[in-house]
DNA sequence: CTAAAACTTGACATGGATGTGAGGTTCAAG
DNA sequence: CTTGAACCTCACATCCATGTCAAGTTTTAG
C-alpha cells in the first residue's frame, strides 16, 4: 500500500508517517520512482507507534524499545531495564489519571446537585 | 505564603505558578511591594491544576471548567457539557493507556523469555 | 544601613510531534 | 501524450507549558 492508503487506514497523516520513518520507527520499500510502499502489517505497527506516543514515550524511546525495524535485537539488559522503566511510568500515569478522573467526576457531580461546585478537590500530587 | 514556598510545597516552578496566574487559574494577593501571596489552600489548588494539565486538559479548558478564581459561577449548561466531555476524554485516555500498558508488559515478557520479542502487538487504535 | 536572598516583569528559547506550503516528480487513467 | 491526483523533499510555522536570562525592586537578616 502507498502512504495515502496507510494514512487513511490508520488515521495518521502522511506527514506523521514520514516522520516515523525518519525516526526509524517505520520501514518502507521504495518504488522505482522513489515512492513509499508498505506491507499490510504496517497498519498495526502504526497503531502501536501511536499508542506509545500517546502514552508519553518519545520517538527516540520507542525506537530503542520497539523490536527491530532497523538492526534487530541489540538485547542488552540495559534495554530490558528501559522497558521496565517505561512500563512503570505508564502505570503511574494510569494511577494519576484515575485520580484526575475522580476529580473531574466530582466536579460534574457538584455541578449537577447545587450549581456551585464546593470543590473539595483533595488528593492530588503531580 | 510567598511564591517560593508554594513552589517548594507543590513541586511547580515559580515560573509555572506565574503562568497559572496569567492564565487565570490561580489567584494571589499582592504585598504592598507587589509580591505575590498565597493562602494555604493554594497548595491543593496547584495540585489540581497540575493533575488536570497532566491529564491533557489545556489551561484554557481548565479555566473554563474550574470553579471560580475570577468570576464565580457562570454556570451554563454548556459548561456542564464541557466538563462531561473532558471526563469522557480522560476515561478514553485511561482505557487507551491500559492497552498500551499491556503491550509494554507483553514486550517485557517476550524480552525475558526468548531474546527476540516476536511481537504480536495487536489491538490498538490511537 | 547594607548585603544577600527572594521576588518582579519581559522577552526569548526549547522540545516534540505535527501542520503547511513551495516546487518538483511519479503514477494511473483517458 | 497529457492531465490530475498522489507523492517526493525541504524548510519553516505552530502549539503550550516551561526553562532561562536580564535588569530592576522588595524583603529579610545581620
Amino acid at each position: 500500500m502507498r502512504i495515502g492508503d496507510l494514512a487513511a487506514a490508520t488515521g495518521a497523516s502522511a506527514r506523521s508517517l514520514r516522520y516515523y520513518e525518519e525516526q526509524g520507527l517505520l520501514a518502507s520499500v521504495r518504488s522505482p520512482g522513489g515512492q513509499r510502499g508498505y506491507p499490510h502489517a504496517a497498519v498495526e505497527r502504526v497503531g502501536l507507534i501511536r499508542s506509545l506516543l500517546a502514552a508519553g514515550l518519545t520517538s527516540a524511546t520507542i525506537r530503542d524499545v520497539l523490536p527491530c525495524v532497523a538492526d534487530e535485537s541489540i538485547r542488552t539488559p540495559w534495554l530490558a531495564d528501559r522497558l521496565g522503566d517505561e512500563l512503570t511510568r505508564v502505570e503511574g500515569q494510569i494511577a494519576d489519571l484515575h485520580r484526575t478522573r475522580d476529580v473531574l467526576a466530582e466536579l460534574v457531580e457538584n455541578y449537577k446537585i447545587n450549581g456551585t461546585a464546593e470543590t473539595v478537590l483533595s488528593t492530588n500530587q503531580a
